[in-house]
Order: structure tokens, then sequence, then C-alpha cells
DNA sequence: GTCAAAATTGTAAACGTTTACAATTATATA
DNA sequence: TATATAATTGTAAACGTTTACAATTTTGAC
């Protein structure tokens, strides 16, 4: 009474393995007797298709493999959120690998690619270190691939990327702060996800610029994309002779660590620091004071990145590969006001 | 040039299929000069086992199905990562569904079970509503199944579980309220993850029993596990005349939101109302307030879950279907603190 | 040099499904 | 009713790997 097969739904349905097969995945190629026949045979045995067999026979897994810095951050939460409603609906599985904490190698990936465990990828970081041998063009052929939020690096700009445009973003939000009357701004970043962040950066340089603002090159400080990385990163900033009036932080979660590093240094935001933010995560509105913020619509990139891949996997070569950029939004709460007379 | 079998290499190598694959699995079992044959010739086609034809023949994935409430709240991002290291270490991918956004329906996640999708089953979350159905007998025998964080239904108590004991750390923590001076204390919980929280409610209500504290049922307030939930509940509490001085919430999330919904209604904490969470999420240290809380040994947990789980696979009947309990321990920082006079 | 045992390799079957093709049966048309 | 066509079903091969068993080669002891 071990596992039940095709052949003891056939043999008790009285028909071929061929028909029970059929009457499974195309119930419409069989007559409406003999397909009831087969299902009540089905239910009686407790039949379920062995999934190995049909992912070995079809060639297909019916799995996504997602390769993203970190589950845990808010915002990647959120789009993973996008993802997988669509993948749910497709039928379709994810396998999850965070970067940050190197659950697997580049080439433990590349032989994931080849050795198709996965029927597409979604590249929701950068793989910068090693991404040409994982991304190498028989495994781009071999493997449909979208890439999200990242900024395409220009080796691999036939891929197809979904994302809103940071560099506009940044810079707005930089220019949001000049707006309100500051001048030393600091731009803070973390060292994973480095293509993402450049990105901001650069925005955060092109609005300096073109307000004709110095940048001391100890205001653009690195830490972890992190609470840890923005607490030392932040107490760094502090110690700084010509202190900014203004930190623009890469996300979210960073600016959260900048803000509770400023407090307990015994500075109130926004009266002696402004903050600003990156992302617009569900912790940024309950924030002491609420972030301002960047809003990404999170839950739409993974939305229209997993359809993105699914149209890669159905259409041999859909070859458009083409880059979407989705709108952001500054969101204005309370954590940036004009800097303090002095 | 489509993708290299094993026959690929066999033919250029000049052995038998049986002999490469031997080369893979067990190269201890053929001789050293065949094996540098063969290798080399696996180096030159860059041939990868296709791991579907693997899966299927040795009948296993080599993948663990994990079904949570949310892989966004932080505390079980940090159990998964517990869970992620181990699994990665032994060579187990992740299939992750969140049973609070319905990814999967009960009869799907059956027929996981059956269709042998997964290798092993790690519950941490309550399946309440058709966990009869899905950890039936015959399923429970068919695949190995490990619960955490979750106290066990009575009805599965042959199944491995991995928990703090989420009963005393309720008492305790609702205790430290009572020893501060508090007398009306509520207790928050959301609705999803029900038999969790049932044991924290139980905890509570025995702190209050011992210190014959009357238990208000308007205290006991319903929301989601979520910021909004908490939000919501908040608010009806402070409609109350009889307005409870501390909250105890089932979670630091919720405990978050609850924070946030008394700072926006004019009120600080801990100076007018205390409030306590439970998790130690990364963010209880940078609320403001910093919160106080119980911490739960969630990395711990997850490994484990996880090193468990393998044992159930390993040995076919491993059945010392043990409970194992985990340290707690009440994180003190500045959310509570006595009621203010009155 | 002979023989037994051990090490190495090859042959072929098996895993459970899908599917091309052939065979059969039902239906429609004349 | 006979025939052409469509619908339904069965037969058997195939997918790429692992592995029991047999066949061969090597090794070691005498």
């Amino acid at each position: 009474m071990g596992t039940v097969s095709i052949k003891d739904v056939a043999r008790l349905a009285g028909v071929s393995i061929a028909t029970v097969s059929r009457a499974v995945n195309e119930p419409d190629r069989v007559r409406r007797e003999t397909r009831e026949r087969v299902q009540d045979a089905i239910r009686q045995t407790g039949y379920a298709p062995n999934s190995l067999a049909r992912s070995f026979r079809r060639g297909r897994t019916q799995v996504i493999m997602v390769v993203l810095p970190s589950v845990g951050d808010p915002f990647f939460t959120e789009v993973m959120r996008g993802v997988r409603a669509v993948a749910a609906r497709e039928g379709y599985s994810l396998l999850i690998n965070e970067t940050q904490f190197n659950t697997l190698t580049a080439d433990e990936i590349g032989a994931m690619v080849v050795s198709r465990q996965a029927d597409g990828i979604i590249l929701l970081a950068s793989l910068s270190p090693f991404g040409t041998r994982v991304l190498s063009a028989e495994n781009r052929r071999a493997l449909p691939m979208v890439i999200g939020c990242e900024t395409i690096a220009p080796e691999l700009s036939e891929i197809p990327g979904i994302h809103i445009d940071n560099v506009a973003a940044a810079r707005e939000a930089t220019a949001y702060l000049q707006d309100l009357g500051h001048r030393r701004i600091a731009f803070m970043y973390g060292e994973h996800a480095t293509l993402l962040t450049a990105d901001r950066e650069a925005g955060y340089r092109q609005a300096m610029d073109a307000a004709a603002l110095p940048v001391h090159p100890d205001w653009i400080v690195e830490g972890q994309l992190s609470i840890e990385g923005a607490i030392a990163a932040t107490s760094r900033l502090l110690d700084l002779p010509e202190r900014p009036t203004a930190i623009f932080c890469a996300n979210d979660e960073m600016a959260m660590g900048c803000m509770h590093a400023l407090k307990t240094a015994g500075l109130a935001v926004p009266r002696d620091v402004s903050v600003v933010g990156f992302d617009d995560t569900r912790y940024a509105r309950i924030t002491d004071p609420p972030l301002t913020t960047v809003r990404q619509p999170a839950r739409l990139i993974g939305e229209r990145v997993m359809e993105r891949l699914l149209l890669e996997i159905g259409a041999t070569d859909a070859d458009d590969a083409g880059v979407e950029i989705l709108p952001h939004e500054l969101i204005i709460r309370a954590s940036a006001a004009p800097p303090s007379e002095r």
C-alpha cells in the first residue's frame, strides 16, 4: 500500500495509463463516461500524480528561482509578495536565495541554472562579483531571466529589467532637502546591493552639482544595508567637524537606524538633523517622527517582474528585452524640515 | 548542442554511462585513471546532471516545504534564517508558503504532500482550520514533519515540535507589568496564528488570576497580526471608559503599531501607557522608546527545527516525537514603567 | 604461474509519466 | 447502408538517471 501510481488507477478503471494521463491533463480529450470512471478510480485510490516523474518527463519544474539581497528587508518582502501572487496564480513555486547571507555561491547558482532545477530566474540583486559567469550567454539562453529593482549592468543589457528611475528619485529627494534650505547633505548607503545604491548616489551627486553645493567626501558614508550599519555610519557622521544638517539614506532600514542613532546622541529629528529614506516600507509611517521617503511601487515591481518572466518562459524568444520603468513618488512626512538657524 | 547528458560524457570518455554516474556520485568506486578521464569529459562538455531526472530516479527532491504565517514578520524572517542556514549546509532548498496570504489552500498543501514535491515539511503556522486533513495519519507517515514556534494541537501530539514555553513567557511578561504596579492590563493579539496567541493569552490570564486582578473582556482585543491591526485595536482600547494602563501585545509588530497609535492619540509611552511586546525582533531596540519584550531564540528555533526534520528524513522512524522547549527571556527596555499616579 | 578474492566496469532494467502513432470506435455525410 | 471523417483509446517508446547483477580485470598470496 505504498504510493499509488497511474498504473493502479488504470487497472481499477479498466483503461490504459495513457487514458488516465489524458483524463487528468486534458479532460476534454476523453469521453465523459470514461473520464468519470477514471475520476472514480482516482478518488478510490487516492492517486496524486508523482510530480517528480511529471517534472522529469515534461522537462519543466514549475519552480522559479529568486535571488535577492535579503528576505528580511521589508521592501523586498513587499516585492516578493507581488512575485508570489503572480507565481501562485500561474502554478509556480519559488526557490529563494539571499546573497547577503551567501546561501549559494556563484558556482552553485550557475549549477542550478544549467542543471535545470528551475524554469526561470529572477534577479533582485546584482551579482556583480561573478555576474559574467552565471549570466553567460549560454546560461541566459538556457534559462529565462528577469532583473528587478536593480539597474542592469551594461554587459547584461539584453536581459529584461523592471525598476524605478533610481537616479531621478534620488535627485528629487536630495533636491527636496535643498529646497528646505539644507546645504550640508550626507548620503548613506550599504555595501551590498552595490549597483542599486550606485544609482542613488549618482542622483544625489547630480542634485548637489545642480545646486552648486559641495560634496564633502566624508558625507558619503558606507555602512551595511542594515540597522547596525546605519547606526555605525551615523556616528561617524556625527564625529565630523563640519556636521551635515541632513542625511539621505539609501533605504528605509538604514534611515530607521540613522534616526535611532541621532536620538541616542541627543539630537532631535528633524529639528537638529533631517533624515530622508528610500522605499517607503510599512514602517516608514510609524517611525517617530514619520519618515519622509521615496516610495517605490514594490508590489507592482514584483508582479511585473514575474509576469515578464512568464512571458520569457512562454515565448521561445520574446526578445523585446526592454527595460520597464515604474513610477516613484516622494512621500513627505515629518522627518525632514528646514535646518535650524545657527 | 542542446543539453548535454550523461551519454555524451560517456561517449567522450569512452566508458559506460554507469561509470560516469559512479564517477560523479561515488568517486571512490572508480579507478583513478578512469575517474580523471570522466572528469575531463565532464569539463569539456560542460555536463551537469539533470536534477529533474536525478530527483525522479532517487525519489527525493532535496526540497523542504515551509508553511508560515508571513515571511514579512521580522521574527519569522529570523527563524527562517536559521532554517535556511542548516538547509543550505545539507543541500536542501526551501519552498515557502504564507498562510496569511493564502498562497496555497489546504488542499494544495495536501496535494504537495502526497505528490512528493518536497521531502519534508516545516510548519511554523497552525493549520487549525484544516489541520486534520493535511496532517492525516497517512500523510504524516508519507512526509516527515516538524512543527516550530506553535504549540501543537493535541491531536497532533506525535509530531515533533520545537518552541519556547509561550504560556510561561506571557505569564512573566504580565507579572512584570504587575510588579511595576499596573492593575489594568490589556492583551492584544492577532486573529491569525491562533494557536500561538492562545498560549500567550493563557499565560496572561494565569498571571492576572495569580495576582487576583480582574480581566475585563474589553481588555482582550483582537486585531490582525500587523501594524494596521494593532492601530485599530489600540484605538478601541483607548475608547474604553476604564482605560488600561498597560498593553501586552502578542508580538513586536503589533507593539510597534500600538505605540504609534498611542503617540498619535497624544499619549506618551511609557508615561501614560506601558507597552510590552513579544519576539524581540531587530526593531525592538530602535523603537522610541525601545521596546520591552520577550525574546525568543528565533534563529536557534529555525536551526533546531530544520535539524530535527533532517533527522526525521534520515531515520525511517526516529520516533522520539518529543517536544523541545527552548529558553526565552524578558528583555527590559524602556516601553514599560510604573503607571502614573492618578 | 595459478588461483581466489577484490576491484573495476558494463549491461540492462527500472523509476512514473507524457505523447507520437496506430488502432479502434462513434458520428456524420452521402 | 456504405463510406469518410472525427473522436476516442491503446501501444509502446522516451525522458536521464541510478543500481542490481554479471562480466571482466586487477591484485595478492601461495
